[in-house]
DNA sequence: TAGATTGTTAATCGATTAACAATC
DNA sequence: TAGATTGTTAATCGATTAACAATC
C-alpha cells in the first residue's frame, strides 16, 4: 500500500531531519554533514545518512549535504508541495484546537473543514474553518475527494466514525480517541493516545 | 533510568491492552485469553502474552486470564493508583484543549495547573486550572515537588523550557512543540509532532 | 482424560551499528 | 595528495514469531 519503499520507521524520521534543517539559518553555511545531524539530534551519523539516502537528497563525500538541496529533497519526498485537504472530526475542545493549529501547512496539507455531530456546534466556525453537521460529511467528502481524516471524537464513537469515513473514501486517519481503531482495507490509521503517552513517561522515570 | 526492565515498547502497549479490556463489559465473561484480545487488538497472540508477563497478570492455561484481575494488574503496574501531578507549560490553543481533557485520571495523573509566559493569559482558568505566570514556574514546581510536564509553547521557546523545567526537578516532558528535544540528563523526553504524524501517513496511503 | 491455553525457549525477522571502500 | 565524508556491505542487536512443554 506504502508507495515508497522506505521503512515506516524511517518515513517517520524525515519530518525530524526537516524540522531540524529548517531550524537552521542560513549563516550556519551552505553544507551539512551526516555526522552533525546526527549530533544534533541525538541520533547515529549511519541512520541518518540511510534515512537520507531514501529521500535520494545525496550528499558529496568530504563537504557533506547542501542544505537547502537537502530540505527541498525532503519537502518533494514528503509531498510537501503537492496540496492536500484534511477534515477534521469531533469539534470538542482537542478538536478547535487542532482546526486552529497551523502546522499542517508546513506539509502542504489544510483542514477544510470540521464535522460534529452536535447541531448547535454545527454552523460555527473556528480559526475561519467552519464546523458542519455530522450527517454532511459522506458528500463533502465525496464532493472534494478528500483522503486524509483526524479523529477527535469520544473513544466511543470513534470505530464507528472510521467506519464511515473510509466508506466516504477515507485513505488515512490521525486518531486522538483512547482506542486502537480497526483499519479498514486499504485505511491507514495511525492513533496517538495523549494520555497514555503522559503515563508511560512517568513509568521511564 | 527505568524502574522496570520492560522493554519500552511493551510498556507502550500495555495502555493499549488496558483500554480495550476496559471497554468490554461485564458480560463478555471473566474471563479472556490472549488470543481474543490478540485479535480484538490486530497483534500476535504470543506477543500479547509476553507484554501481559512484565506486568504479573497471571494467566491460568485453559482458561485465559480474569478480566477484572488483568486490569487491577496493567492499572497497578502502570501506577495508575499512584496519584501524580503534571504541569502544562503553554497556554494556546492546544494547551488550553490539553487543560480541559480529563483523559488524563484514568492514569492517576491531575494536570495540576499551567504557565504561560503572556501576562494576558496570567491569572485566567480554564476547566477550572489556574494559568499562572511563567516566572513562577520553578516556585511551583519545586513546592510541590512534580514531575511530569507538558510542554505546548511555539517549537522556538520549547528547548529553553525544557531545560527550564528540567532544572526545577521535573523528570518527564510529553512535547507538543514541532523539535526534537534534547534531554537534559535523566529527564525523559516524548516528542508528539502532530502535523508531521499526518504527513507520514499522507505517504503510507 | 483430552483439549485449550499459558509461559518459555529457539528461530526468524528487521532495524541499527560497525567497518570500509569510494570519492571529492 | 591527504583527509573528511558519503554510501554500502557485513555484523550486531533487539523485537517478533514459531514451536512446544507445562498445566488446569
Amino acid at each position: 500500500m506504502m508507495k515508497k519503499n522506505i521503512p515506516e520507521i524511517s518515513l517517520q524520521r524525515l519530518p525530524v531531519y526537516l524540522n531540524y534543517l529548517r531550524s537552521l539559518s542560513g549563516d550556519d553555511g551552505k553544507y551539512i554533514s551526516s555526522g552533525s545531524i546526527a549530533a544534533a539530534l541525538g541520533m547515529g551519523e549511519v541512520l541518518v545518512r540511510k534515512d537520507l539516502a531514501y529521500t535520494s537528497g545525496t550528499g558529496r563525500p568530504k563537504v557533506g549535504y547542501v542544505r537547502t538541496e537537502l530540505i527541498a529533497a525532503l519537502e518533494d519526498y514528503l509531498g510537501c508541495n503537492v496540496k492536500k485537504r484534511a477534515v477534521l472530526v469531533g469539534a470538542g475542545e482537542l478538536g478547535r484546537a487542532l482546526l486552529a493549529y497551523g502546522g499542517f501547512e508546513k506539509y502542504g496539507i489544510t483542514i477544510a473543514c470540521a464535522f460534529d455531530s452536535d447541531p448547535a456546534k454545527a454552523g460555527g466556525e473556528v480559526a475561519g474553518k467552519l464546523i458542519r453537521p455530522a450527517n454532511e460529511t459522506a458528500a463533502v467528502l465525496a464532493k472534494e475527494g478528500i483522503k486524509l481524516a483526524i479523529v477527535a471524537v469520544p473513544a466511543s464513537a470513534a470505530q464507528e466514525v472510521c467506519f464511515s469515513l473510509a466508506r466516504a473514501g477515507v485513505k488515512a486517519i490521525l486518531n486522538f480517541a483512547p482506542v486502537r481503531l480497526k483499519a479498514p482495507d486499504g485505511v491507514v490509521i495511525r492513533d496517538i493516545d495523549v494520555a497514555a503517552n503522559l503515563a508511560v513517561l512517568y513509568n521511564m522515570i
